[in-house]
DNA sequence: ATGGTAGCGCTGCTA
C-alpha cells in the first residue's frame, strides 16, 4: 500500500502536474494540503478519470486539505475542534478509512514568527489534534496521519541548524508538540528508511533555495506501529519540485507491506 | 544581501 502526502500549493495553480505526479507515482493514498479551493469547486472529477475516489474540506483561498484513494473511502470526517476558530484556519484537517488504514490529511498552521499570536495558535492546534487522537484513534489500529506540519522534526531535517536559531519551525514548543503526537503512537515512518540529513521535503521559493539545497523535511508521514513495522520503499520525489510551476513543496511518499 | 518568489486577486496578505 503506497501513501503519499504533498502540499501543492493551490489545485488551481497545480492541477496539471498533480495528475502528472499521480499517474506515474501511483500512490494508493494521496494526501493534500493547500489545495486553496472550496469544497464546490474541489476538481473531484478530474481525479474520478485517474480512478481515484476524493474527499476535500476547505473553503477557497487558503489552507484546504485533501484526500484521494484507489482503495475505497469511507466514514469521511472533516475538521476537528474549532481549527483555531476563525474562517481562515478552516480547511486543516481531513480524515478517512481507506482500505483498513485510518488516514488523515493535515495541514498545521504555520505560526509565522515564534511568541506570535499564530505561534500560539499553531501550539493549540497541535495540542488539539493529540487531543483528537486520543478521543477518536487507537495506536493499535492502522493511522497514518500525513500532511504538512510546519515543523522539522530535528536538526537533521534542516540544511543549516545555525541559521535557524530562534526560528519558527524548530523551536523547541514546537517539537514538543509534534513529539507529543509520537508519544500518543506515531511513528515518522520515512525515518525507519532513512537516517542521513539533507533530505528535505520544502524549499522556499526565493533566492534559488531548492538549487542551493537550502530546505526542511516538514512533511510527514507519521504511523501507528502496526504500520511502521511495515515500511518498505519511502522516498521524497524532489523530481516533482523541478521543472514548470512546482510547488515549494515535494511529495513524499512511503510504501507499506500490507494487502 | 534582513533580500528573494509564488498564489490570490486587486491591495496587500500569506507562506
Amino acid at each position: 500500500m503506497r501513501i503519499a502526502t504533498w502540499n501543492v500549493n493551490s489545485l488551481n495553480a497545480r492541477l496539471p502536474r498533480v495528475e502528472e505526479w499521480v499517474r506515474y507515482a501511483e500512490p494508493d493514498v494521496l494526501c493534500m494540503q493547500e489545495t486553496k479551493v472550496a469544497d464546490a469547486t474541489f476538481p473531484a472529477m478530474a481525479f474520478a478519470t485517474l480512478g481515484y475516489e476524493a474527499a476535500h474540506h476547505g473553503t477557497g483561498r487558503w489552507n484546504g486539505v485533501a484526500i484521494l484513494s484507489r482503495i475505497g473511502m469511507k466514514d469521511v470526517t472533516a475538521g476537528f475542534a474549532d481549527e483555531g476558530g476563525s474562517a481562515a484556519a478552516e480547511g486543516r484537517f481531513v480524515s478517512a478509512l481507506c482500505g483498513d488504514v485510518r488516514v488523515a490529511s493535515v495541514y498545521v498552521p504555520n505560526g509565522r514568527s515564534v511568541g506570535s499570536e499564530h505561534y500560539q495558535a499553531k501550539l493549540d492546534w497541535l495540542a488539539e489534534l493529540r487531543t483528537y487522537l486520543v478521543q477518536h484513534c487507537d495506536p493499535t489500529t492502522p493511522l497514518a496521519v500525513c500532511g504538512d506540519f510546519n515543523v522539522a522534526p530535528e536538526d537533521r531535517d534542516l540544511y543549516d541548524p545555525a541559521r535557524f536559531v530562534g526560528a519558527t519551525h524548530v523551536s523547541e514548543p514546537e517539537r514538543k508538540a509534534l513529539a507529543a503526537l509520537e508519544e500518543w503512537g506515531l511513528v515518522d515512518a520515512f525515518r525507519q528508511r532513512y537516517d542521513e540529513p539533507g533530505l528535505f521535503s520544502w524549499w522556499d521559493y526565493r533566492a534559488g533555495d531548492f538549487h542551493q539545497h537550502r530546505g526542511m523535511r516538514i512533511d510527514l508521514v507519521l504511523v501507528t506501529p502496526p504500520l511502521a513495522d511495515r515500511v518498505g520503499f519511502a522516498l521524497i520525489d524532489r523530481f516533482a519540485r523541478k521543472g514548470k510551476l512546482p510547488s515549494d513543496h515535494a511529495p513524499v511518499l512511503v510504501d507499506f507491506d500490507v494487502d
